[in-house]
DNA sequence: GCTCAGGCAGGCT
DNA sequence: AGCCTGCCTGAG
């Protein structure tokens, strides 16, 4: 079925390539496809809004909260316009959405997106879901699932060699192990505030601030999360240095996308893609 | 060869 | 607590 999503502030390319998700696809005629778990969706921009292709009712309700539906965009921008920088930013940028990612899937990501670049992030992501994930649909040339902590758990590091994840495997392995034994339950996380959450996750190795803070905004939505990367230390140094402006509020972490691209934009040469 | 990429662990003071 | 240093890999 099509569901045509009317809304304001969701601009796909802006959103599905920002960089807080690494298996969007785009095809020829300018639409994406995503999975995430076992659901698949195809998804066009309009002027108005995008229209969604799902199996059912059930499917365009996920995607729906995916793509972070119940979040008032315009409010938040609009109590950004008290910084000129950040509102100039979030309105160049205001078709970002803060996604809601599977926490586990998140977790990996920002793992393997330590001292690593865009490009390489997706595609060792990439190889990971092609070589253990499960081939769940044929359509687009055959998706898969990211694999669950379960089978990453079975792995030995000497098979995860493929993936070319350098140092990273054995952080991998770690979170797999954790989250398959239960000495980690992502999915308390939910109920947790952003200090709990932060202090529990960084007990996995290989997770420090900068990854906590992603897999907490970017997965569990925590908005108080302000994940400081090479980027944003630059940003801060030069315009917050005295400290991030009262009107962010509780949405540091959308502030945070918005200034990400604002000035990501303005330094070329530094691009990697 | 070199540096850098949306950092982190481990060791040091 | 805060400062180093090394780190897989691949592109420029």
């Amino acid at each position: 079925m099509e569901f045509h999503y009317k809304t304001s502030c969701l601009d796909l390319r802006q959103t599905l390539e920002s960089g807080q998700c690494f298996r969007w696809r785009r095809l020829d005629d300018g639409a994406y496809v995503g999975i995430s778990g076992s659901h698949i969706l195809k998804i066009r921009q309009t002027e108005d809004g995008a229209v969604l292709t799902v199996r059912d009712e059930e499917e365009k309700e996920y995607w729906l909260r995916y793509l972070d539906n119940d979040t008032d965009y315009e409010a938040v921008i609009g109590q950004f316009s008290e910084d000129r920088i950040l509102s100039e930013a979030a309105n160049e940028n205001r078709g970002i959405r803060i996604l809601r990612q599977e926490p586990f899937e998140t977790l990996i990501s920002f793992i393997i997106s330590q001292n690593n670049n865009i490009p390489r992030i997706a595609g060792i992501i990439s190889r990971l879901c092609e070589n253990f994930g499960e081939r769940v649909s044929e359509e687009y040339g055959g998706m898969y699932s990211f694999p669950d902590a379960k089978r990453i758990a079975s792995l030995a590091a000497e098979d995860l060699a493929p993936l070319r994840a350098g140092f990273r495997v054995r952080y991998i392995l770690d979170a797999a192990n954790k989250v398959n034994s239960g000495a980690i339950d992502l999915d308390s996380i939910y109920a947790m505030n952003y200090d709990e959450g932060k202090a529990y996750l960084k007990t996995i190795t290989g997770v420090g601030d900068k990854v906590a803070d992603c897999v907490l905004l970017f997965a569990y939505h925590k908005t108080e999360a302000f994940p400081s990367d090479v980027w944003i230390k630059r940003v801060v140094a030069e315009y917050y240095s005295d400290g991030l402006p009262e009107c962010m509020g509780d949405y540091k972490g959308i502030a945070q996308q918005y200034l990400f691209e604002y000035f990501r934009k303005r330094t070329p040469e530094k691009q990697t893609v």
